[in-house]
DNA sequence: AAGTCGAATTTATGATCATTTTGTTCTATT
DNA sequence: AATAGAACAAAATGATCATAAATTCGACTT
């Protein structure tokens, strides 16, 4: 194997140690004798992979939230029909925290990772990546005559500032299954508010009225 | 003028001095000794009033936020027309705090008293109210055929979200106006998913695509 | 030379306590 | 019922110090 291919694999191991450390502990409490212990190595060893304990955080933090990415990217693009790639990328996305317990633990933890302001956003280059993709989606769904001709960015925008709100409702600040409806109902009206007049009946069908309680 | 009356108008004093202090210093900063002092007064005569110095804060802000409903609760009153209903609701409570600068600042100093999380809502018994009043316009649209069949609660839940988060945006962690367009989109798209198909037509045209910076 | 380690050093953190400010209560007065 | 001044109690602030953790360094290994 090349020495940057290990190199890459022993970032990761480090990363993924991180993660699991920092997510049980979060940033504060979490030391870096206990990373070092998890990697089987000594505290001091890690000093040559990264600059400081802040660096280590950002660093792991920024490569979950890309595998993140990827597997939506990936659901995405094994799809062909737009109207069919809005939801499985809203699906996806939503979905995924539920299995990776370490990110979603850190996020928690730290909800100023994920904020609903980019301004705040500390990753905000990944985030813009996201976008762009959903601008993809919307884009082509407009030429090809699916969509109504809305603006895309500002509609990217508001899109993706409802998904961080509900990722934040379900994972973040959890309160019992209503998120969960509210994603659905979300994506209802929103395709329902996008697609344009002709496709109309491929839409989902509207939820019934259930009684919710707050 | 009749006692209670009278006693009305200095509890109406009282507050409009504590959120005037209250949003030029903050909570931990004002002190009663401040608001006393606006109201030309001792400190220890405001004890005659309220509990305490949390009491006060508390009573304040609820009597703020009743105001804001108050005026949005008219504005809809003096419209028929549900679809319009909608817009001037969204409309009113959106443009308030553009005027109302002291209970905006004392938002933006202090978030969690409007926050996106039903659950850590300190003032979820008034805003259940403007949740109500939103459901009632939905059962409306809906009954007269002018709304989709869509699940009222859920999508009242959603809405109120939304805004909320829009509000956010707008007055607690403005960033530039984008969030301004994002509110005009975010009408029209939910509008557009809301609105039966005959009636379509009426809706808004939707905004031209424009470039938008993050 | 890239990578690891143990010991040494610097920096952050938490506990304690004296001091001062501010919140709250009490009592007299109108 | 309502107000105010003085007295009191509680909480915030700031200084000091002990401890634990972060970071650096030079020697050692592969």
């Amino acid at each position: 194997m090349k020495r940057a291919a290990k190199r890459e694999l022993k970032y990761e191991a480090i990363y993924k140690a991180a993660l699991k450390v920092f997510a049980e502990y979060g940033f504060k409490k979490a030391t870096i004798e206990d990373i070092a212990a998890e990697l089987d190595t000594a505290k001091s060893s890690l000093y040559f992979y990264v600059k400081d304990k802040r660096e280590l955080y950002d660093k792991a933090v920024a490569y979950g939230l890309r595998i993140w990415q990827n597997k939506v990217r990936e659901a995405v693009a094994a799809e062909r029909d737009v109207q069919e790639q809005v939801i499985i990328m809203a699906h996806k996305a939503y979905e995924y925290l539920a299995e990776d317990r370490h990110l979603q633990r850190i996020l928690m933890r730290d909800p100023s990772l994920f904020p609903l302001f980019s301004s705040q956003d500390p990753y905000s280059d990944i985030n813009r990546d996201s976008i762009a993709m959903l601008k993809d989606i919307l884009q082509r769904g407009i030429t090809d005559g699916r969509f109504r001709p809305i603006d895309i960015d500002g509609v990217a925008q508001l899109l993706f500032a409802f998904y961080v709100m509900l990722i934040q409702k379900t994972y973040m600040f959890p309160e019992g299954t209503l998120s969960r409806i509210m994603f659905k109902d979300g994506v209802d009206l929103i395709l329902g508010g996008l697609i344009a007049e002709p496709a109309r009946k491929k839409g989902r069908a509207p939820t019934k009225a259930k009684p919710a309680k707050d």
